[in-house]
DNA sequence: CAGGGGAGTT
DNA sequence: AACTCCC
């Protein structure tokens, strides 16, 4: 980067309309939502010896997240306390409201965090409706919510914003002001509409209410979100551009600035420490304390980004360390201005992992191990047939002109085993967290560290025929234990304060574009995110040096990976025309078979895994 | 590491 | 395999 552009900030692109959603005190409304009758008392959700959360009657009287129970007891005696240490009616009731909202997308961008959050990208959705209005009548405007039927949708008053703004000043209609901006402003609006049509639909169907955000990216929307707790809705108002000579301010900076820089979605513990060092140039006490020796702790956005010197070279050199992507500078750089181009991701079919962990003051003898790796091994494989698998029946459909298949849709229907694997796990991990030995002064260190190790997954455990408690057992004595002893290879001494079994490296199986919903569809759409995302970066070094006429350029892009050849010749990039896929077998039979999805290498035939594919064509542009 | 997850990167 | 981030 040029040294006159070092603090150049980075450009929005502000085509997006993101809506971010956050349940409001989710745990809670579970319970609730079983039994409304607990809505009008103080409801708080125990796990061990915390209440993890607590509804909002309950606050009232002084409650609050992660408080000992014991306190909470003495601060409200009335306070009914129900335990949630079992989390799967959470799991469940986070999976059926995912789904409730994903039916209403068209793009199917809809992103889950956690339990509570989730993100939908609405641009679609957005920019359709645009073209109805009618702009001689705002006020009688009415937004579809499918394509293909008019009448589907609803009635809004689109002269002005649905619930709150930031700033907080009404919005006035004018026409003619918000056809700026490719008429952000607008768009913001019906963004605000919709959102606020989803919240209802959300509390009159599901019977959970929800506070929410409104932008043009995920770090914006769900940040702006926070202003109005509970059962709100915000929108943060245009202009979003930076400041240039003379115009007005940004409301995206003014907004983001006065962020605590550990409250940044993306700045965690470890980067925010680090960023506070460099500010404060000393030590920082504690996380988010006030105070240290009479001098001011807090560090805002604003104070990191306008630091002398600061500029992405120097947070890279600030930031990097084990564990953190390479590039980790600019992305701060970026999320410092308010600018996220993450997208919101497409629904995945199955999960990457699935992990079953639990914590002991004290694990130390093989018994005990045997007893737990058991436990263990009983809840995962249950999970994994939850999780990975799907009813066959739903293949029947199609097939039914053919009479074996449809008698065999009998016999699945009467059968307890009905099910296939969608996806089946290549890896099995074992993790321990080993307590620190004590100090010789007879303290202890706290270590949080965890060692594991890794095998190709045994594939007897897929047999859905042989009961849970068989394959757990199996498991346990033929892969677990051999796992255990390579950890820890001591006979004894070891004591252990955590324990984690999890399957990852998912291969997805049979009927990968089964549903007309579209997984293929749905890669298409990333492959060429991906092209277009490549070409912006690109594009952006070289822009630097002029500093403007950013989103013509995208367009640009976007219309020349429309073609078919540039589709192929990104292909031959991710697969260079030396290398052929491997394709993983279905079959999952006996052989421990192929670990490690890769390549075959054309000019030696050598089966090369994904990761090490650079460093094999070094390898023969270095021979040959 | 509240707890018990989950997603990513090098 | 270890580390970082998210809830």
């Amino acid at each position: 980067m040029q040294p006159s552009k070092r603090n150049t900030a980075p450009t929005r692109n502000d085509g997006r309309l993101v809506i971010h959603f956050d349940y409001d005190c989710f745990y809670a409304s579970v319970f609730e939502a079983e039994n409304p009758a607990l809505k009008s008392l103080p409801l708080a959700v125990q796990q061990k010896q915390i209440i993890v959360t607590c509804n909002y009657e309950a606050r009232r009287r002084g409650l609050h997240k992660l408080q000992l129970v014991r306190d909470a007891k003495r601060m409200c005696p009335e306070v009914i306390i129900v335990l949630g240490e079992d989390i799967s009616r959470f799991r469940d009731a986070s999976k059926e409201l995912y789904g409730f909202l994903r039916d209403f997308s068209w793009n199917g961008k809809v992103e889950r965090l956690g339990f509570d959050e989730v993100w939908m990208d609405v641009t679609d959705m957005v920019d359709y409706n645009m073209e109805l209005l009618n702009s001689n009548d705002l006020a009688h405007s009415f937004f579809q919510l499918d394509r293909s039927e008019p009448t589907h949708g609803f009635s809004f008053d689109a002269s002005a914003s649905a619930g709150h703004t930031f700033p907080n000043v009404s919005m006035i209609a004018n026409t003619s002001a918000t056809r700026v901006n490719g008429g952000l402003g607008l768009r913001l609006r019906l963004g605000s509409h919709l959102a606020m049509y989803l919240r209802h639909q959300l509390e009159q169907e599901k019977g959970y209410t929800s506070t929410v955000g409104i932008s043009t990216t995920k770090l914006i929307s769900k940040l702006v979100g926070g202003l109005n707790k509970p059962k709100g809705q915000t929108t943060l108002l245009p202009p979003y551009q930076m400041n240039t000579e003379g115009g007005p301010e940004s409301n995206v900076m003014t907004f983001i600035d006065s962020h605590e820089i550990g409250k940044i979605p993306g700045i965690g513990f470890k980067l925010a420490q680090k960023l506070r060092e460099h500010v404060l140039e000393r030590a920082p006490a504690f996380d988010d304390g006030l105070v240290y020796g009479g001098t001011r702790e807090r560090v805002s956005v604003r104070d990191v980004r306008t630091k002398k010197d600061m500029c992405p070279e120097l947070l890279e050199k600030l930031l990097i360390g084990p564990g953190s992507p390479h590039g980790i500078g600019y992305r701060i750089w970026c999320l410092l201005h308010g600018v996220d181009e993450s997208e919101v991701k497409q629904a995945r079919p199955v999960p990457r992992q699935i992990s079953i962990e639990d914590s002991y003051i004290r694990l130390d003898t093989i018994d005990e191990i045997l007893k737990e790796l058991k436990m263990l091994s009983r809840s995962l494989i249950a999970r994994m047939r939850l999780d990975l698998t799907d009813d066959e029946d739903y293949d029947i459909p199609l097939l039914s002109n053919d009479n074996d298949a449809v008698s065999k849709f009998h016999d699945a229907r009467c059968n307890t085993v009905n099910r296939k694997w969608l996806a089946h796990p290549r890896t099995l991990r074992l993790t321990t967290r080993p307590r620190q030995p004590p100090n010789p002064d007879g303290t202890r260190t706290r270590s949080f560290k965890r060692i594991s190790h890794s095998v190709p997954m045994p594939t007897f455990v897929l047999a859905l025929t042989d009961s849970v408690e068989a394959l757990a057992e199996r498991l346990v004595h033929e892969t677990l234990i051999p796992m255990f002893r390579k950890l820890h290879p001591e006979k004894a001494g070891w004591n252990l304060s955590l324990v984690n079994v999890a399957v990852t490296n998912m291969a997805e199986t049979a009927g990968e574009s089964r549903t007309a919903d579209g997984r293929d569809i749905g890669k298409m759409f990333k492959l060429q995110e991906d092209v277009l995302k490549d070409f912006t970066i690109d594009d952006y070094e070289g822009l630097l040096s002029d500093g403007q006429a950013k989103v013509s350029s995208s367009k640009s892009a976007y219309s020349a990976v429309d073609t078919g050849a540039e589709t192929n010749s990104l292909e031959d990039l991710r697969h260079p025309a030396q290398y052929q896929t491997v394709v993983d077998g279905a079959e999952w039979d006996d052989e421990e078979d192929g670990v490690d999805t890769g390549l075959v290498c054309q000019s030696c035939g050598a089966l090369v895994p994904s990761f090490a594919i650079l460093a094999h064509q070094r390898f023969h542009a270095l021979g040959d």
